[in-house]
DNA sequence: TAAGCTGTTCCGAGTGAACGAACACGATCG
DNA sequence: CGATCGTGTTCGTTCACTCGGAACAGCTTA
């Protein structure tokens, strides 16, 4: 249990609390084998045991129970994840109304652009991708709707980053920006600086910052008292993404589509 | 799971510890709160806590814990479903690749027909919506991704069923066939004879048998080795759904459609 | 200021989760 | 064809840990 990776912001509990319970450990046991199951695809109880490092017997408990709710199946080669989450991930993603209707203008996007276009949120200081929709000629990346991103290292992050005084900014992104690629901002006071422009302009960019030879812009959406809901990108390759189109054809598109977005929201 | 065969002899029940197992209890306990915040949006540690029947320092454990782990997020008006479970939904929906295949190919008769597909499988006894794509006549349905209808009641659910003998179609459709609309087939010796014709044309319908005045085409996708992956179906209004449309047009494009997708997972 | 709600913390007590060994079953050996 | 390994399952025991109740804190309401 003591592998406990700790985010808590810039909190110097310290004293103290002495880490009271910390969670109910066997909750995490079975979550630990869920997302072991979303890497593997498919293992048996041996395999699960070993890989936590538990007893045969304690894997089987949980596989047990997992299964009895649908959370993971049994197959011929073993256990695999189950639909069941497939079911609280969709709720997840209609939790709130405005999510659906920001998936209609993320297929428009796509369809307009030919490109890819996304919707974020903020969850736990990171980005999650909740939409996203491909065009004809948009390109292939690896990130998972449900996955997480750095904030700062991406157009609908940063957008949405934008939206928060610096402080918060400051909480949000942690102290150090671990780079991802060579054009990675990894430096705080670098980051407050480009949110500035971000204000100004309405939209944030992203060059390569994440992906190589991937650019994006993206904005942030605003709800009707004042609060950001998310933010929408449309991303490409660098040869397309470059002159009038990505500094002004695809800027004012997607802010276009956003205001629509924001509109359909107050009024729905 | 109800088949337990306990044969312990001298089994006295009320002693103490007598039911070994079951499932772990503050597992069950978890996913109870999960499933509960996945009806209803947002909820504060004292409903939780009463909708639940347990301590509200309990409940404040296993949100505590759920919430360390992104599988709820505190808002100011309580607590939320966390898209952790949407990456492990997205994780599940994609445990097998043909499952990728068989969503382009919803995609395509959706564009193509302008009404609804669907992708599901079986899991559990019961038929999982795993993929749609609405085209833009269709209509809108309650029925979520990842929801479950039962297998009789659908055509895609009795396409999957034709491809399992009689016996084991009485196993997973069980004893009795609950009837959801006036059509509903509620007798399971009417189902079997309907799934030979099935098996004869190779798609199964349905005439507003699971909802009222939705009819639909079903044809099981089935993998290399013979054994089915799962259904894909067509469905529209009765008025839509009829003569030489509903009896040959459809069935013929989905089952054209159907074989390509086989034709593509076994060479994938 | 007091009363009511919320979420949080504390602590003790009884349960039940985890373990390890023994068991059943099948496949793959020799 | 018997032995051996692998799997998943079951069984008792024990101690850690989950649970519940009460006290605490923070905020809005009367």
């Amino acid at each position: 249990m003591s592998g406990h990776t700790n985010d808590t912001p810039a909190e110097t509990d310290g004293s103290g609390g002495s880490d009271r319970g910390g969670g109910i450990s066997s909750v995490g046991r079975a979550f630990d084998i869920a997302e072991l199951l979303a890497t593997e695809t498919t293992l048996g109880v041996t395999a699960v045991a070993e890989e936590l490092g538990v007893a045969k017997s304690t894997a089987h408990d949980h596989l047990s129970t997992l299964a009895e709710r649908g959370y993971v199946v049994r197959a011929p080669e073993g256990y695999r994840l189950g639909m069941e989450f497939l079911r609280l991930g969709e709720a997840a993603r209609s939790r709130d109304e405005a999510y659906e209707i920001a998936r209609e203008k993320v297929e428009k996007l796509a369809n307009e652009t030919n490109e890819r276009s996304q919707f974020i949120v903020e969850e736990a200081g990171r980005a999650i991708y909740v939409h996203r929709e491909v065009g004809p000629d948009a390109v292939h990346t690896d990130s998972a709707i449900g996955g997480h991103v750095p904030l700062y290292a991406t157009a609908a992050g940063k957008a949405l980053l934008s939206h928060h005084d610096d402080d918060r900014v400051r909480e949000l992104v942690g102290d150090n920006l671990d780079p991802i690629t060579d054009n990675t901002v990894t430096e705080v006071d670098a980051l407050l600086a480009e949110l500035e422009t971000v204000r100004e302009r309405g939209y944030a960019t992203n060059c390569a910052e994440n992906t190589p030879r991937l650019r994006a812009v993206g904005a942030p959406v605003e709800l009707p008292d004042g609060r950001p809901l998310g933010a929408i990108s449309v991303s490409g390759p660098t040869h397309r993404m470059k002159g009038e189109r990505f500094e002004s054809e695809l800027p004012d598109l997607l802010l276009g589509t956003v205001n629509e977005l924001e509109l359909n929201i107050a009024y729905a």
